[in-house]
DNA sequence: ATAAAGTATGAAGTATACTACACACTTTGT
DNA sequence: ACAAAGTGTGTAGTATACTTCATACTTTAT
C-alpha cells in the first residue's frame, strides 16, 4: 500500500511517517517492475510497527529507543547480550515509571479532594 | 539560601533553576534590606517544588502543566471549578499511562524471553 | 588588595520530534 | 486533455526543555 494509507489507518501524518522512515523506524520499498514512478510499497507490518510506535511513545521511549527495540523485533540480526540487557534496563524503568504514577497519582487525588472541600465552603 | 544551594540540596543544575523561575516555577526574591547585590534568596518550599518538578517531570508533564500544577498546590488563588477538572483529567490520564506501560512492559518481556531462548541455541 | 568563585541577565546554541513549504514528477478523475 | 490530487526529496521553521556563552557586578578567601 502506499503512504496515503499507512496515514489513514494509522492516524499517523504523512510528513511524520516520512520522517519516521528517515530514521529508519520503518521502510516501504519502490516497486521494481514499476518504472513509471518512484512510489513506496509499504506493507501491513508497517502498520504494526506504527502501532508499536506510538504505544512506545506514549510511555515515553525516544525515537531512537524505539528504532532499537523494532531492528531486534523485526531484525533477522542475531541475538546480542546487549540486546537482553536493553530489555532489562527498559522494563526496570517502566517499574519506576509506574510507581512514579502511582505516587503523583496520589498526590494529585489529594489536592483535588482539598480543591472539592474549598468549593464548599 | 542562595541558588547554588538548591542546586546542590536538588540536584538540578543552577542554569535550569533560573529557567524554571523564568517561566514562573520557582521564585526567589532579592533581600530589600541587602542593597549592594541583588541576589535572590529562596526558602526551604523551593526545595519540595524542585522535588515535585522532578517527579512530575518523569511522569512526563509538561512545564507548563506543572506551572499550573504548582500555582494552584502553592497558589492562594480561589479554588476554581476548572482546577478540579484539570486534576480529574491528569488523573485519569495517569491511569491511561499505568495501563499503557503494563501493556508494553508485557510486550518487553516476551520478546526478551524469546531472546533468552534463541542464547541459548 | 586582588584573584577566584558566585550571582544576574540576556542571547544564542543543542537535541528531539515534528510541521510546513517548495519543487518536480505521477496518477487519477472528468 | 488537463486540472486536481498524490508522491518523493530536501530544506526550513516550530515547540519544548535545556545548555552554553558573554558580560558585568559581588562576595569570599588568602
Amino acid at each position: 500500500m502506499l503512504i496515503n494509507e499507512i496515514a489513514k489507518r494509522t492516524g499517523v501524518s504523512i510528513a511524520t511517517l516520512r520522517y519516521y522512515e528517515n530514521l529508519g523506524l520503518i521502510r516501504g520499498v519502490a516497486d521494481e517492475n514499476v518504472k513509471t514512478n518512484n512510489y513506496k510499497n509499504y506493507d501491513e507490518e508497517v502498520i504494526v510497527k506504527v502501532e508499536i510506535i506510538k504505544e512506545a511513545k506514549e510511555v515515553d521511549f525516544t525515537l531512537a529507543e524505539i528504532r532499537k527495540m523494532l531492528e531486534i523485533w523485526y531484525g533477522s540480526a542475531s541475538r546480542h547480550k546487549g540486546q537482553i540487557e536493553l530489555f532489562t534496563t527498559k522494563i526496570s524503568e517502566i517499574d519506576t515509571k509506574i510507581k512514579r504514577l502511582k505516587q503523583i497519582k496520589k498526590r494529585l487525588e489529594n489536592v483535588k479532594i482539598e480543591l472539592e472541600k474549598g468549593s464548599c465552603t
